[in-house]
DNA sequence: TTATTTTTTTAGAGTAATCTAAACTTTTTA
DNA sequence: TAAAAAGTTTAGATTACTCTAAAAAAATAA
């Protein structure tokens, strides 16, 4: 069984490689985990041990079939505890990070599959992020970032950046998943777009939002 | 703020002490604690430190005013997991203890206000046992084992056992807290009880059994 | 009240995760 | 392609928690 720390590593490698696809380098992971390259270094020869990363000295880690798998059960705990806080407990999806952050490391199978049964089997999360089945199967549908729908007419799916300060930005403009956004200018000093929420409500938004709004046609 | 092991050993001296009643010797802590005494001398230090208990070497510890507050809110989020994973999730009582022996650690006093009114406020746990407030108070009415109840008519509060072989017996034989309980006839020889439960079933009940079934009138 | 037993503490060591500083590799630049 | 810079690893130390074995104190029995 993993640790607490292990865990951490496991699931920031994951993301870093892309889904498992990229190596990913000593310093990128420090970065991410907040601490020292040397520690990095003495945990992923752990992993590497536990067959759940490779790893060659100075080139970096890549992530394992079995590394994987565990990842996606980390991720898959993640994110059905940030859809119990936001759609049962009430809070905002700014707020649901840190608490899911100490959530998904609770052992109990049963209790996962109690509470995916609770949500419904939930497919995504609140920030539009797909969830892992028990098996670790996913779909996504082809999402872009709203930048490069001009014209379209598309349904908001998810956020690439997951921070606070912009979920915030978007409650207020009254973006969320689900809705349809029709982009209807682009304007082209600056980049931003002016688009129609719903139908109704009309807001211009910055290019560097616009690139952080991922939708489906 | 507390580790993950600090709260543990807090959480047992203030249940071994009777509430803070008594004091508790490094025995007792070592033998609930599954560790050894040598372990528990070095831990008992750490939270005399800290104020959580005073300590007098081979005295054992008493538990403060600082540190019974800790432990009432550990216990808090304890009886309001295992509430949850009862109610909503629908486990059985005998199996959340453990998932909500790591659930009672999460640090996050949002979380537990939301999951508090989520749950609609309970005053007790699914085995009877009282849930404090967020300032630690908790009211328990009188309770007496149904042992001491021939011939009354009283109503299941608590259970004093909490293990899941009990509690998957009484689960069989039709015992839930909350259930009104007819006490019929004391049986001489060997102290079991008829009892007659919700004014319907009529079954027969250790003496054993019946000294861990907490009532009141 | 002395001797024996039980309980508790201390001393010293081990494990997991972390760090700093120094050494070593790789990459970049000139 | 040699020198400088950037990135990575190693060595050795630190912290939190645990353990065993030995020493010390308290409780019990003779």
């Amino acid at each position: 069984m993993l640790s607490f720390t292990e865990e951490n590593y496991l699931k920031t490698i994951y993301h870093l490689s892309d889904s498992g696809l990229k190596s990913v380098l000593t310093n990128e992971i420090a970065e991410a985990i907040q601490t020292k390259p040397a520690s990095v270094t003495d945990m992923v020869k752990k992993l590497a041990i536990k067959n759940l990363i490779s790893y060659e000295k100075y080139y970096g880690v890549k992530i394992t079939r079995q590394g994987k798998t565990e990842a996606l059960n980390i991720i898959r705990k993640h994110r059905l505890w940030e859809t119990f806080l936001v759609e049962k407990l009430g809070f905002n999806w700014g707020e649901v990070h840190e608490v899911a952050e100490q959530l998904e490391h609770i052992q109990s199978p049963l209790l996962i599959e109690k509470l995916d049964e609770f949500l419904g089997f939930p497919s995504a999360d609140p920030h539009g992020h797909p969830i892992p089945d028990k098996n670790g199967k996913f779909k996504v549908a082809r999402q872009i970032p709203l930048a490069e729908a001009i014209g379209k007419k598309v349904v908001a799916r998810a956020v690439k950046n997951s921070s606070p300060a912009f979920l915030d930005y978007l409650s207020k403009i009254g973006v969320y998943i689900g809705a349809t956004l029709q982009v209807i200018d682009k304007m082209d000093f600056d980049g931003s777009l002016e688009i129609q929420i719903d139908a109704k409500k009309k807001v211009y938004i910055s290019k560097e939002a616009s690139e952080n709004i991922l939708v489906t046609e």
